[in-house]
DNA sequence: GAGCATTTGTGCGTATGTATG
DNA sequence: ACATACATACGCACAAATGCT
């Protein structure tokens, strides 16, 4: 194995780049060199020496390396990105797939169970937990008068490592006076809402938009600035029908889709 | 790629300023300043002086017209945001809030019913009609083999004449000979497919994310380049569960808003 | 916002190997 | 042996999109 050198390019956001070993291409017959270098590449990839959303190196780059015209590195990367292996976005780079979430949206939505359904590790940490007075929007959603306290749970929710989500949960905060220490000790929703006496909660509605992300929420969801995050606005019910929470959250969504099903 | 054709009126964004009538501000006494200013701009965008989404002047410019400090203007603005008559932002401008416009997602999504509840006139002009070779995701929804004829029809949608929603809808095209056709002479795509023996429809699933749009786009859409289109991916089945129609659809994220209600 | 560097997209011309008739 | 067609590979130039200053 013959190590190449690697370019000093200073990568900016966090984007390396790895060899893809030696390229022993077959110059002499039988298969095309597009389709060595395709494999090649693929192989690398699946290897897991560039992970999904990184950035590749570019098709300068690679035809330097491995010895070809640009067209033929191109050629490979036709290849690849038809097959869903590669994704290629003008004046930006080639970067690896991702493999897009499905997040099932139902009255029974929770985040792990999602995650799990999909074979990934969910994870969830707390970012912030305060009292404050509601806003406007989340008392009319959590049907109090705007200026009641509000217990509010900011969460970032990840799957297998990857951050997802960003979630605002407000709580009413004279009906869950001690929420705020249950999720202290425990990040899960549903697990602080059943210590409240909520054992089952359904979601009512959703509201989805778009938008761009603040610096901090992009740099939360890793991801770039200019990239969109979906917007779900949702509100918990109980048995009872009355609001237990009111959710704001927002994906990363090149690796989210919602998926709403009849 | 689905390309979108251009449209032969290029709106470019539409941003220009009116005046806000003769301050006619009353310094003595009674009501504070930054009320009746408020109160002036308020009535201004009422009388559809500046209609929703637009830009108003800037702080500067307002406080130089009614020869009050920015401070002024600044209080007028804060409290005019907090009623949801404007929406502010940094760096960017001050901007008559549109009224957006909530889309249901359920099985009977018919686009201009939707609009019409909400007692908006709903308009669809179509911008392509082509027969193409299936795109590998495309024939997956449809389930016909990739490569397959389907006839694409590209139309835009509009409610009280502000462009809402950009669809593709790909229709398989041995099934639907003569649907081009009859799109040409009608719009509706419900139209169409009873024209084609299929009398009602249903859809199945819609998948939800959110993309930057092309230049393209973003004109067609009427909405800055820089703000996030909500794609959808839905599939459309008839009565026996055959798929009638692949529709691929982008709302202006600022206008829209994606409702699923359980 | 204008200019600049970087990167992918596209077109054209050329040459070579391979399969077909 | 020859003509033809097609896929492969290379070289060069410029267009278009993006990101940064």
């Amino acid at each position: 194995m013959v190590k190449l050198l690697l370019p000093h390019w200073s990568p900016g956001l966090v984007e390396t780049s790895v060899t893809f070993g030696s390229p022993a291409l077959d110059r002499g017959a039988g298969i095309a060199l597009w389709r060595q270098i395709g494999a090649a590449i693929e192989a690398a990839i699946r290897e897991g020496q560039h992970s999904p959303g990184q950035r590749l190196p570019t098709e300068a780059e690679l035809a330097q390396r491995f010895r070809v015209n640009r067209h033929t590195i191109r050629r490979a990367m036709e290849e690849l990105e038809a097959r869903g292996v590669v994704r290629v976005e003008q004046g930006r780079g080639s970067f690896v797939a991702e493999d897009v979430l499905d997040y099932p949206l139902n009255s029974r939505t929770r985040f792990s169970e999602i995650i799990r359904a999909q074979n990934r590790e969910p994870a969830g940490r707390i970012l912030r937990l305060v009292e404050i007075p509601a806003e406007p929007r989340i008392a009319e959603l959590l049907r109090i008068r705007r200026g009641r306290m509000v217990a509010l749970a900011e969460r970032i929710a990840s799957a297998d490592g990857r951050p997802v989500a960003l979630g605002a949960h407000h709580f009413p905060a004279d009906r869950f006076p001690g929420i705020l220490d249950l999720l202290r000790e425990n990040s899960s929703i549903t697990h602080a809402l059943a210590a409240c006496g909520v054992p089952d909660y359904r979601r009512r509605v959703t509201r989805i938009t778009a938008q761009m992300p603040s610096a901090e929420e992009a740099e939360l969801l890793q991801q770039s600035r200019s990239r969109p995050v979906l917007v779900s606005e949702a509100v918990n019910v109980d048995g009872a029908g009355r609001p237990v929470d009111a959710t704001v959250t927002r994906y990363a969504a090149g690796r989210t889709q919602m998926v709403v099903e009849f």
